[in-house]
DNA sequence: TTGACTACCATAAATTCCCATGCTATCCCA
DNA sequence: TGGGATAGCATGGGAATTTATGGTAGTCAA
């Protein structure tokens, strides 16, 4: 399980460590990472080759042709399976950096199955917006319910 | 596990680089490469042998007089068995090469269990399609259902 | 004997690996 | 309880290896 959040330093070959207790998440489990661009934000989706595999192994479920099929095909080509240095490090591909904004800095938050991987600036608007609609709206009924079920 | 995007080139021989972790992939589980016409797009797939034994096997399940299976058939017959040179290169054949319009630079995109080889301009529109289906109908259902488990 | 194909050598650039350093949090003992 | 020792983590740099790609020589067949 991946939680909690970190601010880590990029630095000129676009190498970053890992939050140790990531790392030992990973190595616990003897998993691969694999990074990607997420579908949703602008920022890099962390998760272990199991988990990619599992979405691998869904393409040949659907129709082939679909969009869906194709969406997710997509989805591998931007994805990497990431060594670590000795260190703890990873190299950060070009294609990920430039997706996400990433320079210098790179902030890890821990979200259960996976994490991301957000630029600084980019991480402060989405805790902004959550913060806002918190307030509007209060705290998310739907995923109370999804959990007790 | 096919994953990730590179830009290799093609030279006059018709020589390229099959890039290094689609290499170590087919190394490690001691397969060989095939390549063959893209059943949907203009473009060449790559495979194992032996998951190119699961597409013929797949044909086999269809109506054998019907034309989809005649039309499977044919784009089958068009299929390589590849050999590598010593530094991981292969020679594409004549075929391949006209059927996916390559001239002098080759995209390879790893989609999983296979990977496919554009043409850059055909690579190009591919990406741009998909982005546009991403931004109209949103993450394939598969993804979001399984991210919610 | 020419042309196509294959096997191998060479090189520059990119990537990986490993050693060294500094920081911080924790531990232990006076 | 304070302060020094220790261990683990994040980061910097450089050496060694790998990768992509250009080239050449040898081989086989037409």
């Amino acid at each position: 399980m991946f939680l909690s959040t970190s601010h880590n330093k990029i630095d000129l070959k676009c190498r970053v460590s890992i939050p140790a207790s990531f790392r030992v998440n990973l190595e616990k489990s003897n998993e691969n990472l694999i990074l990607f661009k997420s579908l949703q934000f602008k920022c890099i989706e962390g998760t272990t080759s199991t988990r990619m595999q599992a979405y691998i192994d869904a393409i040949d479920e659907l129709d082939a042709l679909s969009d869906d099929a194709f969406l997710l095909r997509m989805m591998m080509a931007d994805s990497f399976e990431i060594k670590f240095d000795i260190n703890g490090r990873v190299v950060i591909p070009d294609t990920l950096m430039n997706f996400a904004s990433l320079s210098d800095k790179a902030v890890f938050m821990g979200i259960g199955q996976s994490f991301y991987i957000w630029s600084p600036t980019e991480y402060e608007n989405q805790y902004m917006k959550s913060q806002k609609i918190l307030k509007e709206k209060g705290p998310p009924k739907l995923f109370i319910k999804k959990k007790i079920e």
